[in-house]
DNA sequence: AAATGTTTAGGTGACC
DNA sequence: GGTCACCTAAACATTT
């Protein structure tokens, strides 16, 4: 399928849901998630069609967002204050759509019950740590007993963190995954586990590698997001919790 | 106050 | 006719 190009539809209404427009925009950015305002701006940049009654469908946007579990609504970083969260696709969504094709879904996707009760609560630990954070920024540097159950959450991240994750390669935005897609559980710690040997199948196949890779842009940008977290978080708290830095060599 | 996010409800068209 | 994906509207809550 031809990937849209600015304008690429005139005034005429894109044959795209709203899934996949939402999709596409996320897709398209370097971290593969955004805020809605970036959303709305990525869709009134290429589809003039929404350039007008901005209200009606920006509503229908939103209510995707929340209603399909297919987006995945990630907290601020504290160091990015502004208004909303981002907005990413969920791993195991990867392969809503038909034959790498936007126009339709394949089925819908719908996370089970404990799937969706074991993200949301990473999430939640994630806003607790960023609302920690600033309050930690705001107040100085604590006492160290006074680490907050959200610490202990990150802490089991830190020595998971791989070092920062190469460049992905750039993908068009209108061209959806083949088949392969990680399946690890989606929390975060599961997210920040070095790929399975699943993902690598041996013998190795260099392309499955990397479509798998290229599937789990969550995972990448997920990385990069605590890696920073947790980089600022360990400059913060070093007067506290770390050793001081090792005196230069005469 | 405005933007953002959640939820409910009703409707259409395609497909089986 | 039932089911599914999708669209739209609206009310309300939360956050900045």
């Amino acid at each position: 399928m031809p990937r849209p190009s600015r304008d690429s539809y005139g005034d005429q209404k894109p044959p795209y849901s709203y899934i996949s427009l939402t999709a596409m925009a996320i897709w398209s950015s370097p971290e593969r998630m955004l805020p809605l305002s970036e959303i709305y701006r990525f869709i009134t940049d290429r589809f003039p069609y929404y350039r007008r009654n901005t209200q009606r469908w920006q509503n229908s946007l939103r209510h995707n967002l929340s209603f399909n579990d297919c987006f995945v609504k990630v907290p601020r970083r504290p160091d990015r204050p502004g208004k909303g969260a981002y907005w990413t696709l969920h791993p195991q969504a990867f392969d809503m759509f038909e034959n790498g094709s936007l126009l339709r879904r394949r089925k819908r996707f719908k996370l089970q019950k404990g799937e969706k009760d074991n993200l949301n609560a990473e999430l939640a630990a994630l806003a607790n740590f960023n609302r920690a954070f600033l309050a930690r920024q705001a107040a100085g540097p604590p006492p160290p007993a006074s680490i907050p159950t959200a610490t202990l959450y990150t802490s089991t991240l830190c020595s998971q963190l791989s070092p920062e994750p190469a460049e992905l390669p750039d993908v068009t935005p209108i061209t959806m995954l083949p088949r392969e897609r990680p399946r690890r559980a989606f929390t975060i710690d599961a997210l920040l586990e070095p790929d399975s040997p699943r993902l690598s199948p041996s013998p190795p196949q260099p392309m499955i590698s990397l479509e798998a890779r290229m599937a789990a842009p969550y995972v990448l940008a997920a990385q990069r997001y605590h890696a920073e977290l947790l980089q600022a978080a360990a400059h913060a708290l070093r007067p506290c919790y770390l050793p001081p830095p090792p005196l230069p060599v005469a």
